[in-house]
DNA sequence: ATATCGGATTAGACCGGTCGGTCCAAGGCG
DNA sequence: CGCCTTGGACCGACCGGTCTAATCCGATAT
């Protein structure tokens, strides 16, 4: 077969890009763990790079699966998709040992140095924060979200915390600041819009926008 | 001077691991951008590890002091001073390039081999969490939080998004998912909050406690 | 005021090891 | 046969770290 061997890289790629970081994989322990020899690597890669942006485009195809699983599951309601695709994420890190996120990992280390990654792994993020926002917008639509809600803005800023929350799950080894964002933008926040909804006629304005001054 | 060279490549080290991460960082780049010979830097330190430990301590002398003008501010509301807080991180981050925060970076690149940075880095984010929930602590005594809150778990939870919003500046070299977070928690989720208190009476139950089934 | 002494510091040549990458000959297989 | 792939020796550069001689500089003695 063809691919095998390039295949078999990629896999290593994606566990020890996540664990070691990308200064810190030297080809050979890639080829050690893999038991591949040096010419075929720089066969099927050009670079060390491009083999590191390749393992990211693989990274991407199984976000991209998560995100068709969860966001087209039309058995749940538009915010429920939303909420099983980061479940979903969380079990995947659980299956890795908690080690977080690889782009949040790549794009810590290597954006302050490398525009290629940088520009790249941005993208990453942008195309994940697009599909959930395109969910989020359908959950505004059906009045399941405040009508002046910025669906665009609200999906990146749950990935972002998202990801912080990733990055101390690696620190901890543990689960538990991802389903701290989980419960509290999914149920308590939710449980706070809907109050507010159910209350609204009862209060004086209606948007929150922007309380300034105190706190 | 005993420690103006021991200084002046710790400084050095600051800019340098923040921006090039720590596998990135050459010994001999830190030496030619400080004019330092070898001899010297090996006098101050044992090692390129024990080297940025020390910068890592620092780097958390200046979020101590941080901490100090913005927890310290008695002319503020307690949540008003955790905001202050993470605006005066904000603007530092401006005049660093808005390349984010050391602490996360060397966390995703190191912790997933490295013990030593991990547990110290994971140590320092829990310092900073404890004094912020301090100031949260004192906010929901005062009746301006939740009487159910915990104030540790909160704490954690912004400064854990809040280290994502970091990442992502990183990746963009802008400030917005910064202001992001902090219109989100210190605006429109204190609205809610404050909508849920004085709608309370008029409603049923009284805590959203982790409201379940739906998202 | 000067000489001298001794530990702290500087200076940089040097080391073995490993890095990413090159090259070409030897398989494997249609 | 001809071509994609493997195998691995080999390369110069650079890595973190060692070592020793030179130098600095305040304390002390006279």
């Amino acid at each position: 077969m063809v691919h095998t061997t390039k295949q078999r890289l990629l896999d290593a790629g994606l566990n020890m890009l996540l664990q070691r970081g990308y200064n810190d994989l030297g080809i050979q322990a890639l080829l050690a763990e893999t038991g591949t020899p040096k010419g075929s690597f720089y066969h099927h890669f050009s670079s060390k790079e491009d083999f590191a942006l390749e393992v990211i485009d693989l990274y991407m195809t199984q976000v991209h699966m998560g995100l068709d699983a969860a966001v087209g599951d039309q058995t749940l309601p538009p915010l429920g998709r939303v909420r099983k695709f980061f479940e979903m994420t969380r079990d995947k890190y659980r299956s890795d040992g908690y080690l977080g996120c690889m782009l949040g990992g790549l794009g810590q280390e290597l954006s302050g140095v490398n525009e290629v990654f940088r520009s790249k792994i941005e993208w990453c993020f942008s195309v994940v924060a697009g599909r959930l926002a395109g969910c989020l917008e359908e959950a505004r639509l059906r009045g399941e979200l405040p009508p002046e809600t910025d669906s665009s803005a609200l999906a990146n800023l749950i990935l972002n915390c998202w990801e912080g929350a990733a990055l101390r799950t690696r620190l901890t080894r543990d689960p538990a600041p991802l389903d701290a964002i989980l419960d509290f933008y999914f149920s308590e926040v939710t449980a706070l819009y809907n109050n507010k909804v159910a209350g609204a006629a009862s209060t004086n304005g209606m948007r929150p926008d922007h309380a300034k001054g105190e706190v």
